[in-house]
RNA sequence: GGGCGCGUAGCUCAACGGUUAGAGCAUCUGCUUUACACGCAGAGGGUUGGGGGUUCGAAUCCCUCCGCGCCCA
């Protein structure tokens, strides 16, 4: 075994080889279990167009973690993966693409030549994220892929439309929305990005009727909607305007009447503080108009050029017509100035073109009814249960906020990707919503007319992602799956979201299901750049994540993301940080080479046991102390990671694997051990009982860590496999991803062996400073003496103990006795609990150092002192602080005072040395 | 304008009312010790953004100021 694994980790070929061997033998399929509890997680499907960035290679290494972890604690685990039809992105893609190669507009083509195209694309190109997040060891049940078109998920979907079209909660209706002009279609507020533009801001003179001689000054960024105008709003608390409330304006260029309107909403500080109002086209004027009853014109057509209502600007493209209208404005003398003005204006994220807020006739969902139960589910009842409980909690404000506010969500697009409406309409235009295509010659179920047309229009993709927790489950089908998976049990996703998506599927699956759609949702961190900004395309400061697994091993990534992560902070990263991720799975590489290394021959060992022998080790029946502490050792970790993972607090779980592994079982247990498996100290029994428990505690390892590092720890677990079988003498599962999660036993926790060995531990370290601190090379030979208070510490370090501070400490000769004799010229270390350790340094070193070495120690020791005795000397402390707490710092301060007592004597003592 | 979060070692972050505020990286000093230099051993480094308050006790709770970020309008 050893001769395969180089001293060095190389992830490369054994991350694919796992994933195929999972996969092989269906690890990941969840296979419905009446016994076993379910545990269900639903991905959120990423765009089909998408490609894995490194926020998707966090949020998929949680719930990874999470879905392993379930797995390995014995629940039936279903993680479902899928993508999303992305209705927009995936349409403009395809449209690009047929340009380039054909020079074809999707118009030319023809919409079911088109969605033929679409859907070539998706079979070729679609499955590209998919394949990414197998490469990162995503154990999704591949074999439920879902994808928002899929047949399934379309029948969800329209049956979901007719439901809410039953209930009345679907009308059309004429609002502003957010219009993308190259697309032509309405947009969600997902797909715009607000960028920082530098702009003007015209100050634009409107006269008054009465008198035309005198103006009233708006600013605005938009001059070209001035055509749409239909009022001028001013504070009414602006003396400024005030009398001039009620008045008249005559719109520039136009020569139309508008009133003077008194709206509180106004600032005074922006621009004149009077503000041009152009309902159709601005959405704060869009509330105002209805608040004001004042007409809508709409100036805009669908392409984003000027309409009639323009007059001579018709047909010119809103942002030339911005141009020449400030330049007719300003040769009227209407213009009064234009300012260089930095502005945030939102622009669509597939055209990358500005929104424009349009009045349009689309569909539209009522959400108020919606909202309320989806409010409620995320409120606590009087027992302090919750139905959905979000992490960090803090997220429900937003959630809540949002919900009570909600508005009417616009559902249709003007495209042809995605989920048509399934609404026909009869020759008087009268439209129904239908479950089945009706057949030719089909007639309105209420009129009797004949149906005639499908509306042109397609969902709003969320239209479908809202129903994902249940779509992907066979809804509207009553299926045993839904029966048995649903509701799902945990969520992770972007804050990003929470509206468009998560608080939309509590809405969908309390009113198509009747109850909440997840019992968790987890935000997770947001990946930013070194110097804290998102990480994004146009910037290029993204970090590509399957580099990154090139780079440093899936495992590093894996490990590495979650443990800078603390909940609820975002994560600044840069790819360095992966180092830490690396230098761990080469240690645990190592730590277990050395493990195989030394357990070649431990199979042959055991088959000479008898039977109860065997037995013993292998429950671990542990006599040597370093064997005890690292057993206890590996019963807390178990207890940590658990409930670490169980709060999904994956930095926790994490961290303490890190420490566990690297400081505790490399640095100490293995160092330990190494004279019995080297040299046989101790005897056959000795060497056999330190191989089980490497046995052991590595096994334990290997499980904790897979959540974290699914490949190394598997790679490991499959050489360490055949051992595992021998000592347990039975068939261990075949594969580490399907064994089952270390359960901690609470006798196994060994405190007074840890103590003893923690003791010992200190022993060490004292010598090792001192050695380091006198620079003593290594193989300068050196005695040293420990000097116990009494025979009950001296019992602590028993004679294999005394002998591995040799080894460990490097030393030549080690005594300890009770009241031992300190050798004439030693540095001293004074250690708690009464010991002290002197090492004989006669002529080796320059006893000033060791003076000052000593004095340095005094001091700090003196603060630790005066600290507490200030402490103690308040008498309300004393009082009011909690007994046990007061006692603590008693015992504390008379250690340190008999601690100070002795390094004062040891300073005296060289002070004479030192010249 | 409203809401939320952040400010702790040179850097990135822990610690969430109770020992002398901890890690990783970086720094310094040793070390070819037969698992690992992606390593080992040791060390230095902090007025916890400023000010005020509550408390026996504050990095932690409250107020305020300064700086930074995000979301909503």
């Amino acid at each position: 075994m050893p001769a395969e694994m180089p001293p060095r980790f190389t992830p490369g070929t054994i991350e694919s080889k796992w994933y195929t061997f999972w996969n092989e033998h269906d690890l990941f399929k969840a296979v419905r279990d009446i016994r076993k509890k379910p545990f269900t997680i639903m991905i959120p499907p990423p765009n089909v167009t998408g490609a894995l960035h490194m926020g998707h290679a966090l949020n998929n290494t949680i719930q990874d973690i999470v879905a392993r972890f379930k797995r390995m604690q014995g629940f039936c685990t279903l993680w479902l993966p899928g993508t999303d039809h992305a209705g927009i992105a995936t349409q403009a893609v395809v449209e690009k693409k047929l340009m380039k190669d054909r020079g074809q507009t999707r118009n030319e083509l023809g919409r079911e030549a088109f969605l033929k195209e679409v859907w070539a694309w998706k079979e070729e190109y679609g499955n590209r994220i998919l394949n990414q997040l197998r490469r990162l060891g995503a154990s999704c049940d591949w074999s439920r892929t879902r994808f928002t078109m899929d047949e399934g998920l379309t029948r969800a979907v329209r049956e979901s439309f007719v439901r809410l079209w039953e209930k009345g909660l679907i009308y059309r209706g004429t609002r502003l929305i957010n219009w993308d002009c190259k697309l032509e279609t309405a947009i969600s507020d997902d797909e715009i990005e607000t960028t920082e533009v530098r702009g003007q801001l015209c100050y634009i003179k409107y006269p008054l009727a009465e008198t035309p001689d005198k103006f009233v000054v708006v600013a605005t960024t938009r001059p070209e909607t001035l055509f749409g105008d239909t009022a001028v709003a001013v504070n009414p608390a602006d003396e400024r305007y005030s009398n001039l409330v009620g008045k008249s304006l005559i719109l520039p260029l136009v020569g139309r009447a508008i009133p003077i309107i008194g709206d509180e909403t106004v600032s005074k500080d922006f621009g004149t503080g009077a503000v041009k109002v152009t309902p159709a086209h601005d959405f704060s004027d869009y509330d105002r108009g209805q608040r004001f009853s004042l007409p809508m014109i709409n100036v805009l057509n669908r392409d984003g050029t000027l309409n009639e209502q323009a007059g001579k600007y018709q047909g010119t493209d809103r942002i030339k017509a911005r141009k020449q209208v400030t330049e007719e404005l300003d040769g009227l003398g209407l213009l009064d100035r234009t300012e260089d003005y930095t502005h945030s204006v939102p622009h669509s994220d597939r055209s990358k073109t500005p929104v424009e807020p349009y009045l349009s006739e689309q569909w539209f969902v009522s959400m108020k009814p919606l909202a309320q139960p989806a409010i409620a589910a995320v409120k606590s009842d009087e027992g302090g249960k919750r139905a959905v409980t979000l992490i960090p909690e803090r997220w429900e404000k937003t959630y809540l906020a949002w919900l009570e506010n909600v508005r009417d969500w616009c559902i249709s697009r003007q495209l042809w990707w995605g989920h048509r409406i399934p609404v026909w309409y009869d020759t008087d235009g009268n439209a129904a919503a239908l479950r089945e295509d009706p057949a030719p010659g089909a007639k309105h179920p209420k009129t009797g007319k004949p149906l005639i047309r499908q509306d042109e229009d397609v969902l709003d993709t969320w239209a479908s992602s809202w129903l994902w927790p249940f779509s992907t489950l066979g809804w509207p089908e009553k299926t045993a799956d839904l029966d048995y998976f649903f509701p799902t049990n945990f969520l992770s996703t972007d804050r990003g979201i929470i509206y468009l998506w998560v608080a939309r599927m509590v809405m969908a699956a309390c009113e198509f299901m009747g109850e909440q759609p997840f019992n968790t949702v987890y935000f997770h961190a947001t990946v930013l750049d070194e110097q804290g900004r998102r990480m994004s395309k146009s910037l290029g400061n993204g970090i590509d994540p399957i580099d990154m697994f090139e780079k440093w091993g899936v495992d590093a990534v894996r490990l590495t993301l979650p443990l800078l992560t603390s909940e609820g902070q975002d994560i600044k990263l840069s790819e360095s940080k992966f180092e830490m991720g690396r230098n761990f799975c080469n240690k645990l590489w190592n730590a277990s080479r050395f493990a195989l290394t030394n357990l070649g021959d431990f199979e042959a060992a055991l088959a000479k046991l008898s039977k109860p022998e065997r037995e013993a080790l292998a429950a671990g029946e542990v006599t040597e102390l370093e064997d005890c502490f690292i057993e206890g050792r590996l019963t807390s970790a178990i207890v940590d990671v658990t409930d670490a993972l169980d709060r999904y607090k994956f930095n926790e779980g994490g961290q303490a694997m890190y420490h566990f592994v690297w400081d505790e079982f490399c640095d100490w247990y293995l160092e330990v051990i190494k004279p019995r498996l080297y040299e046989g100290k101790g005897g056959e029994k000795s060497r056999l009982a330190a191989q089980a428990t490497l046995v052991r505690v590595l096994d334990g390892i290997l499980r904790l860590l897979h959540p974290y590092t699914p490949f190394i720890t598997e790679e490991i677990w499959q050489n360490l496999r055949p051992l595992i079988a021998a000592l347990h003498g039975d068939t261990p599962p075949i594969a580490l991803a399907i064994a089952t999660w270390p359960r901690a036993i609470k006798d196994r926790l060994f405190p007074r062996e840890t103590a003893r060995f923690q003791f010992m531990q200190q022993v060490v370290r004292g010598l090792r400073n001192i050695r380091a601190e006198h620079q003593l090379e290594p193989k300068t030979a050196v005695k040293a003496v420990l000097r116990a208070p009494d025979a009950a510490t001296l019992e602590m370090l028993g004679r294999s103990e005394q002998e591995t501070i040799r080894n460990l400490a490097q030393l030549a000769g080690f005594e300890a006795g009770v009241g031992a004799r300190k050798p004439q010229a030693s540095a001293t270390v004074v250690l708690g609990g009464g010991s002290e350790l002197y090492v004989d340094l006669q002529g080796l070193i320059d006893f000033k150092m060791e003076l000052l070495r000593l004095e340095a120690n005094r001091a700090k020791v003196h603060e630790g002192v005066s600290k507490l005795k200030t402490k103690l000397e308040n008498l309300s402390y004393v009082e009011r602080a909690p007994k046990e707490v007061v006692a603590r710092d008693r015992e504390r301060l008379s250690e340190l005072v008999a601690e100070l007592q002795r390094i004062e004597k040891h300073i005296e003592e060289v002070r004479p040395l030192a010249k």
